[in-house]
DNA sequence: TTTTGAGTTGTTCGA
DNA sequence: GTCGAACAACTCAAA
């Protein structure tokens, strides 16, 4: 009888269409699934983040349990608990799935040629991502800079490659563990206000799925804009955890515009959106920095502004802009943003108060439940105008016409910024401009009940479109 | 090698 | 109120 093969879990806490798994169950022997919280490789988590993280891995146990096998999870240093516990087990082998943090990707190699000279098996996998990102290049051999022709590209390769079904028993090792000397992690689950927020765990992504194809999708391409509207997949926390794979959603998309249950116009937008998160992914591959250093060179030169008090009032959503404000509330309240308001809030940190990105990215990084390293940073970048994508130096935001625009009712606003609940729409977005007695109408009082706007628009664009023309 | 067309998400101003 | 033009210059990708 030989021993079980670990199954290292990361950033994959499913068991749909999980190649590692599907391998590791068809390998003959035993299955030992494990999770490792390691806090000296990677950038470590925020809060929101950790609570996912929490709650995921109490998922994917259950998950495991319902088909006679049970997750176990460790603190430590990973190369030393693997090898520990392949030792004390008999382990012939370890699997485990591919990422993609710069972090992990030299620690990985090197880890799997460690484990090879102790005689183990040491295999990583494909799932997190549709397209590997050393696979797509253009005619000159380079990676993509430009998402259009990167997408075009990638539809042009096709994707072969089919989702597999979770296993439905797990031949778990059964043997005994061993006494080992790293701490048990303290990623247990715990409540906080984002509990109502979300139904995190695979069962809850593959229902957001069904639930996003059904009602959400037809429409999606001018919904999506919308932050008033659930016109948006809010897959994204459940894909940072791999809660379920790409390529899962890529298909049970694809099979719903074949059945003529979707139009094919807004799953090719939904799709694109897909291709983003891959296109983000290959930046951060071929560019290891990109969490701290501007893609672009030139931008080393901005005068960014040191303004810990403004910082401050963004972060708070007090920016008196309420849409902005609105934003900033929602991540606060449900760990989330709407995609249009994160772009009007980082133009706004970036373009209005000439904020450094990276503060603005750290405090996504930590309050956002889908904060994942390439995202984030990718799209701090591309609003800030440094990233892959040559942003024409006018787009600067007017947060007055972005929210008389896409939120016209100002629903999504009164939700997130009550105070300004009864003024009239009309003023909405720029209580500044409404008469006194309006103001007074509506049990407003700026600079107590909310404050007045801390930059004037007009001058701010005029400063931002200056300093980027000084670069 | 050179050339050509295009690049997620906008705003303002003047007719 | 609506509409079209103007708003830099540069880099990327492909022909």
């Amino acid at each position: 009888m030989s021993g079980p093969i670990i199954l290292w879990f990361r950033q994959d806490l499913r068991l749909d269409d999980h190649s590692a798994l599907i391998a590791a169950c068809a390998s003959g022997t035993t299955v030992l699934p494990v999770f490792i919280e390691d806090d000296a490789v990677a950038r470590p988590l925020g809060q929101t983040s950790k609570w996912w993280l929490s709650q995921s891995l109490n998922a994917l146990n259950q998950g495991l349990r319902e088909r006679g096998a049970q997750l176990h999870v460790f603190k430590g240093d990973t190369a030393q608990i693997l090898k520990e516990l392949a030792q004390a087990t008999e382990a012939v082998g370890v699997y485990w799935s591919r990422c993609y943090d710069p972090e992990y990707i030299g620690r990985d190699s090197q880890l799997k040629s460690e484990l090879k000279e102790i005689g183990l098996e040491a295999q990583s996998f494909t799932g997190h991502l549709l397209f590997e990102p050393w696979q797509v290049e253009n005619k000159s051999g380079q990676p993509f800079k430009v998402f259009s022709p990167f997408w075009k590209a990638c539809r042009a390769m096709g994707i072969t490659r089919q989702p597999q079904a979770a296993p439905k028993a797990i031949n778990c090792y059964q043997g005994a563990m061993p006494e080992l000397a790293w701490a048990k992690s303290d990623l247990l689950p715990f409540e906080t206000h984002l509990n109502g927020h979300w139904q995190t765990g695979e069962t809850g992504a593959l229902k957001r799925l069904e639930h996003f194809i059904e009602t959400i999708l037809t429409g999606y391409k001018d919904a999506r804009d919308m932050p008033c509207v659930d016109g948006t997949s809010r897959l994204s926390p459940h894909l940072r955890w791999g809660e379920i794979s790409p390529l899962r959603i890529w298909h049970t998309v694809q099979d719903a515009v074949h059945a003529e249950r979707v139009p094919a116009k807004d799953a090719e937008k939904f799709l694109a959106e897909l291709g983003w998160r891959e296109f983000s992914f290959q930046l951060l591959y071929f560019n290891p920095n990109l969490q701290k250093e501007n893609l672009q060179q030139r931008f080393n030169a901005f005068p960014w502004v040191e303004d810990t008090e403004g910082f401050e009032r963004w972060r708070n959503g007090q920016t008196g802009y309420p849409i902005v404000d609105a934003g900033m509330r929602e991540l606060r309240e449900t760990g989330y943003m709407h995609n249009r308001v994160r772009m009007i809030a980082a133009s706004f940190l970036i373009k209005h108060l000439m904020i450094d990105w990276r503060h603005g990215e750290a405090w996504f990084w930590d309050q956002l439940v889908d904060a994942d390293p390439a995202n984030n940073t990718a799209s701090w970048q591309w609003v800030a105008g440094c990233g892959a994508d040559a942003a024409p130096y006018f787009r600067i935001f007017n947060p007055i016409i972005q929210g008389r625009k896409f939120d016209p009712e100002a629903l999504y606003t009164s939700r997130f910024v009550p105070e300004l609940n009864n003024l009239p729409v009309k003023y909405a977005f720029s209580p500044w401009e409404a008469p006194l007695d309006v103001l007074k109408t509506a049990g407003v009082d700026l600079g107590l009940s909310y404050p007045p706007p801390m930059v004037e628009h007009g001058f701010a664009r005029e400063r931002a479109l200056a300093a980027f023309s000084g670069l």
